[in-house]
Formats: structure tokens, C-alpha cells, sequence
DNA sequence: TAATGTGAACAAATTCACAGCC
DNA sequence: GGCTGTGAATTTGTTCACATTA
């Protein structure tokens, strides 16, 4: 039945939202395509292509409504609830991840946290408690965890990816600077910090090189 | 002279090279296309096509010199040397970056932190100094530094991005949920977590409807 | 009239397929 | 024989331009 949308396509949607729950927040009624498209930093021609994909709720000569379409786009996005997460490997890394109150704000509450350091299992950190991985399996389903960040060292990374989707978690959320393919379908994403560096860095080389343009 | 390479090029690039760091270290002399493909996640015409944008160096029949490639691709994205990094916002998430070896290990190296709490300013985190962001002008200029993490709370972050290109800042990369957009060319990276969870809720969802196929 | 919605034009990225070379 | 290098074909994503409508 619903269209298949491209995965630019969606984190331009997830923009659209963060800014659609600002304006709503601000009790502004209505908004233009070409405003959402100056502060998501895209055109307006593609915003209302992205939004016209799944039959589009805009009024012609007004604009979009603000209320209605933030309930659209949630839908789509499966936004509108709160998703469990758990969290793998509370280093420095995951022990930052625990306190990211923005998660919560934004429907992800992280409602469990493995280890293997003997000296962090039981620990209660940002109101969770740390588990031993051992104990992926019963947890995870316990707690109904549905969505798991891994952000153990890039070497355990992949060990655990296969783990958590034994466990049956439904998508990972990869920070270890290593690739983790696809395990029976369950998607991973790689958030690589040092690969968007690497990214800047190749925009100052090659610019220093064409002579500063 | 030289090529304009894509976005997603450069990132492949990035995964190339850190598979390569990989098989120097271990000794291996000759990889082909498809070897370097299936661990970076593409295909091998893919590979050989990113490879052959800057002349290539791969032998017909054996495949490409581990050692000749890896330099290759350093010089191509500008990491044959170490970058040096500041750092703005100390709070949960900075300070984790800041002990963040994997950065020192791909060549960036953190040389300066900034932040406004009083309590924080003039303390030592994993080796840097925190300044007050007031003296953001002198220290980047004096510590040369050449990129910028913001991982301040989103409402600052667009205030601080200017305080950073006008300091001499080259390039940024943003931790904080918000838009920034370019300012007097310098470019800006976003990480977003948060996007990333809710482009896996969108998977999850939309396989949910369409029924787990 | 001021904005949406959308086919058609365009641009970018990926894959195919095969000639060329070691 | 096996693997690279690359034009050509294809797919995917973006922009244009304008008819349409509240």
C-alpha cells in the first residue's frame, strides 16, 4: 500500500518535524513550503515533492497546517510514541549517550544498558541499570526492547550487533567506528564521528588546493 | 586540476582507507575491488570507479598495492597529517569526546576546549585546558585551530558556529540537534543521533505495515 | 493572488558489461 | 585467467515551470 520513500527523503521529514514541533510549540497555525525549506536548508520544490508522497495535506494559496502535518509526518516516521532502546558498552561514549535527555524528548527512552566490566554491571546510571551482556537475550525481551545502540569498541561491535538481533531487537544504532552488515534484516545505521572529520578534512585539502575559491 | 569528488565518494573513501590502515598492519600487500567492497559495504564496480577518479594505481589481473593505495586516498583526503581540533561545549557528550582516542588514532587531535560554566573553565579534561568561550579569537589563533566541534545544547549552537568562523575556524562539525548553515564557506557537518534513531523507526515501521517481509 | 501539487526536464549516482592488460 | 578501467545504460534524486485551486 504505501509508497516506499528514499532514505534522503526521510531525514529530510525527521527536519521538517523537529522544526513543525517548534512552531507548534509557538502556536503558529500555518506554514509556507519555502519556510520550512530556508531553516531545513532545502528548496521548497523539495519539500513539497516530499511531502506530496503520501497524498499531501497542504491548502493552495495558504500554506500547510502546522498541527496537521506534524501528525502526518509522526505517523509515517512511527513518531508518534515512545520506542525502548538499550544501550551497549557504558564507556565514556554510552555513559554520555545515558543522560541525552534530547533522546527522550523525542520519543526514545532508553529503558536498559549492557557491560561486560564486572565493576559497571549493577551500577545504576541516569536512572538505568547496567546488565551483563550474558543477559542480552532475557532482558532485551523483558524489557521489549525494540531499538539497541551499540557503543562498545569497534572490535566487539560486530559480536554484539549479531547478539542483540538473536535477542530479537529490531534495528541497531551503530557508534563503533567499525561496518556492521545487515543481520537477518535488522537495519544498522553507523553514526562514525571520525568519517565526518574526514569528510571536512577533504573539503579544507581540496579547496587549499584549487587555491582557496 | 584535480577532480571534484562527491559526498558519498569521500565517505567510501574513508572506509577504503580505514580497511586499508587494517591490511597494512597485518602485512597484506595486494587487494582487489571485490575484497574491499564487501567490507565497505559496496559493490566492486563501485570501488573500482571511486578508485579510478584520481588515476588509478590498481594492476590488471592481481588487484590494488595496499601500501601505494592507502597513501593514495591520505593525500586525497588531506590525512597524511594531523588536524588540529577544538572542541566547544565540556558537558556530557564533549568531555566524551574529548577522551575519544580513536580521533588522535585517524589524525585529528583535540588542542583546545572551550565552555561558559564558571566551574568548569581552567580545568584540565583528558590533557586540554577548558578556556572561557570569550577567548574562542586568541586561542584558535594561537593553538592553530584549523576544525571545530560544537557539542553545545542546540540554542547556542548557531551563535557559537559565527563566533568560530569569525575566529579563523575552518571547518565544523556540529553535535547539537540543530540546523547550521554554512557561514562565509565554512563548512558544516551535522551529526544528529536522534535522526538516525527515527530513520530506523521509520524502517521499523513501515515494514510493520507493510507486513514484515 | 499566493501558494500547492505534479509532470516533464535535468542532474547525479550506481550498475552493467566488456575491452584491455598483467 | 583474473581483475582493472571505463563508456554506456539505468536508476535514483532534484529542480523547473506551470496549471490548479482555496
Amino acid at each position: 500500500m504505501s509508497v516506499r520513500i528514499s532514505d534522503s527523503t526521510v531525514r529530510r521529514l525527521s527536519l521538517y518535524l523537529r522544526m513543525l514541533r517548534g512552531l507548534r510549540v509557538r502556536g503558529v497555525e500555518l506554514v509556507s513550503s519555502s519556510e520550512l525549506a530556508d531553516r531545513a536548508g532545502a528548496t521548497s520544490a523539495q519539500v513539497r515533492k516530499d511531502l506530496s508522497l503520501f497524498g499531501s495535506c497542504g491548502k493552495r494559496g495558504r500554506g500547510y497546517e502546522v498541527d496537521a502535518l506534524t501528525g502526518t509526518i509522526e505517523e509515517i516516521l512511527g513518531l508518534s510514541r515512545v520506542w525502548r532502546v538499550a544501550l551497549v558498552g557504558v564507556g565514556k561514549i554510552g555513559t554520555a549517550l545515558l543522560g541525552y535527555e534530547d533522546m527522550l524528548d523525542r520519543g526514545f527512552r532508553v529503558v536498559a544498558a549492557f557491560d561486560i566490566a564486572p565493576d559497571k554491571i549493577g551500577r545504576e546510571i541516569f536512572g538505568v541499570t547496567v546488565s551483563p551482556l550474558s543477559e542480552v537475550e532475557s532482558v532485551v525481551c523483558e524489557k521489549g526492547v525494540e531499538i539497541a545502540i551499540i557503543a562498545t569498541p569497534p572490535a566487539t561491535a560486530p559480536e554484539v550487533a549479531v547478539m542483540l538481533s538473536e535477542a530479537g531487537v529490531g534495528a541497531i544504532l551503530n557508534f563503533a567506528p567499525t561496518r556492521i552488515s545487515e543481520i537477518d534484516y535488522v537495519p544498522v545505521r553507523t553514526v562514525d564521528l571520525v568519517l565526518e572529520l574526514e569528510g571536512l578534512s577533504y573539503l579544507l585539502t581540496s579547496r587549499r588546493r584549487n587555491g582557496d575559491d
